[in-house]
DNA sequence: CAAATATGTCAACATGGCTGACATAACTTC
DNA sequence: GAAGTTATGTCAGCCATGTTGACATATTTG
């Protein structure tokens, strides 16, 4: 594929990418980069004082947002395995930031639901990403704002988009819906 | 997807924030989340197959797009400690894909050069991302493309922002300017 | 020359991914 | 109702990548 060096503008009718082209797609990757990075970095000041690190933020905040999260959502959610999940879900369990409930229906489910401690740490920590995106979106100008949520959202693995749709759509809404939902997908991005 | 950003036209001087703005800012927040998930995710199964992490793939980037760039700089670039950078330049250096060479001005610098190899695997990593990062700006339609750079760069922590401006704009013709541009900031975002 | 700088390196440690294996309870199916 | 599937938990160990602290070496600078 990757096969560059041919600028000379013929006419062809797919100008493919010019170098102008590349070298904005290439500034924006790496300013990706570079926002992700402040973007996190933000928050891991705080919760280093409690301890914790960016996969708690990471599950507090999903479980703030979506409460009743059953265990399989949350790890279709961070995608990681849970081994990984029950770490640090353990640690915010016992330090009492969240609290486990069987569901009423499947009662093998232990739902999850942020105590006001957790809900706490959760806010807190949103704010401040909060107002860096405020901040960041108001200096991109009208429309930047819908322009982001359109980018961001089309940069998340097709496979996913659905998924991730619901969940910050209906956060307040949805509760225990994943029975319902067979969310059959295997990341083919 | 997110229909969301049409403030109740209220005739507010400063609204501050509605639940509506904040709504619409969490969601903005979660798909930073799992867009950046999703755009990290390409390359990592191609890293692999050459027994390289995430953190390779940071270094051969940087420096093939800033050949000639010295160990400072990048450390700057990446945020982290020389400890952490050493493990990965090492392995990359012995595998073949970066090489230093001494400064000329000053020849305690080590400055650093993607090999044909190294420079084939960046483009190769590049290029799975700069698709993804294509089709999401085409799909985020006309103009998306100026706003996700503005607002990008707007996330970068105010401290870092003339010096990531400084890298995206001019890779190609920057080489060994580190010494003359003292660039003393220390992360007050 | 002495001090500051650029870089390298050793050692130890923390976080947060991963795999594999196995256990328990509850739901589903025949 | 027995058998299989599913949701979750847990133990154990490995790997990648971040951290701190201490110290070495070469080079530049005052």
């Amino acid at each position: 594929m990757a096969k560059r060096g041919q600028p000379p503008a013929t006419e062809k009718v797919q100008p493919a990418r010019d170098q102008v082209d590349r070298n904005s797609l290439i500034a924006c990757m790496e300013l990706l980069f570079f926002a992700y990075r402040d973007f996190t970095g933000d928050p891991d000041a705080v919760l280093e004082h409690y301890g914790f690190g960016r996969a708690h933020h990471r599950v507090v905040h999903f479980v703030n947002r979506n409460p009743g999260l059953s265990v399989a959502d949350l790890l279709l959610i961070l995608k990681i395995t849970k081994q990984s999940l029950a770490r640090v879900l353990k640690q915010l369990i016992e330090k009492g930031f969240i609290v486990q409930k069987p569901g009423k229906e499947d009662k093998r489910q232990r739902l999850l639901f942020a105590t006001a401690k957790g809900s706490r740490l959760a806010e807190k920590l949103a704010e401040l990403q909060i107002v860096r995106l405020e901040q960041a979106l108001k200096a991109a100008g009208p429309g930047a704002d819908e322009a982001a949520r359109k980018f961001l959202f089309a940069m998340v693995g097709a496979s996913d988009r659905s998924r991730v749709e619901r969940l910050i759509d209906a956060p307040v809404t949805k509760t225990k819906t994943s029975k319902n939902q067979p969310t059959g997908q295997n990341e083919n991005n």
